[in-house]
DNA sequence: GTCTATAGAGGGATAGAC
DNA sequence: GTCTATCCCTCTATAGAC
């Protein structure tokens, strides 16, 4: 039934096997960040050896890119970044973004804590994150400059510069929020931050 | 002369000495993160053995806190956080401040790194961020409010708002500058963010 | 003030039993 | 699929010689 010679009752086990890693992961990447969370602790999370745990992950890098993989789907899922360009639409789906970010901060500690370390160019998701944020900031430029198009962007707004602003108070107001959670709402500060630079009510 | 029994001319390699620590423990702690940066590495850079750097800082906590305190020193030249508010001119010295960063990447690596690590509650520097931001922030905040009892906010922009807002660009701008320094210019970016808020020139 | 040596903890990956 | 055992590495900090 499955295609091949193997139960799929092993199958669906090493899945779900698969899955839970991948959480703990998420959450110990998430606190100290991918060099120095260790597969150990990961393990443990899990109930699990260490070597119990490379035999679903060849190595710590190899998990660290299953974890990326399976978020960068889970974002698609909400942006479609590949799509034609959707201009108010988008800034729309990119406040909805930061509203469910805001109920899961694992995964925006996760993102804050690697995006940082991975500025470094001898780091493993340091490439990934340069197509991550061309991709991010394109799809918000593109966005702009469509609403600019359709004589939806105020007097002197700028496109290129509205879009990297827009991803850049994403991104800044959550380390705020994660040093201090009740110190701000992010998709409130967000909209006050894209209202203005609108003709249209968001 | 120097008010003590010991000879001054000691002190002063003393203390030249331990200024090169800090600033390769910058270098170090600037890529590699605080946690992850070794203080075998920082005591190669000065061509200095492991144990003899830890004559100079005793633990690498040690160290880490010398260098925050070095640059808030620098910092509170560049602008004056504790004095009254200062309205306009607040919101051009923290441009200063953008354009003075942009010369010195590794000192905007240290801070992006080493913040995003410390918003795990069990960080060393994590305290010391919380009330940094508390800090900046405000600082940002009573800015515009003084700007607004004058006259030179734009209508329907809130104080608060616009100083977490411009907070986080500044930080959200360093990412995208440190993952890609062509592809855009921190302070003309920021200019281009804060402008529209205001009824006057900056 | 600086070194070597070392203790003691913790990390990633592999081998091989079950 | 999971474990134990182990290898070999790196790390911080300390002790003690010079």
């Amino acid at each position: 039934m499955t295609g091949n010679g193997k139960p799929r009752g092993a199958y669906a086990k090493t899945a779900a096997r698969r899955r839970e890693i991948l959480e703990a992961g998420i959450e110990v990447f998430s606190s100290s960040g991918f060099r120095n969370g260790s597969i150990r602790d990961i393990a443990d999370r899990v109930g699990m050896s260490q070597a119990g745990l490379l035999h679903h992950f060849a190595s710590k890098i190899d998990l660290l890119t299953a974890i990326l993989e399976w978020r960068d789907h889970e974002d698609r899922e909400r942006l479609d970044l590949q799509g034609q360009p959707k201009g108010l639409e988008a800034v729309r789906s990119l406040l909805e973004l930061v509203e469910h970010n805001s109920r899961v901060p694992g995964l925006v500690e996760l993102y804050c804590t690697l995006s940082a370390e991975a500025t470094s160019a001898d780091h493993p998701a340091h490439q990934y994150f340069i197509d991550r944020y061309r991709t991010v900031v394109g799809y918000a430029v593109e966005s702009f400059e469509l609403m600019r198009q359709r004589g939806e962007l105020a007097d002197g707004v700028e496109p290129a510069s509205a879009g990297r602003s827009m991803i850049a108070v994403m991104d800044g107001l959550q380390v705020q929020w994660l040093l201090n959670r009740e110190s701000l709402d992010m998709a409130l500060e967000l909209r006050h931050h894209v209202q203005p630079l609108l003709t249209v009510d968001l």
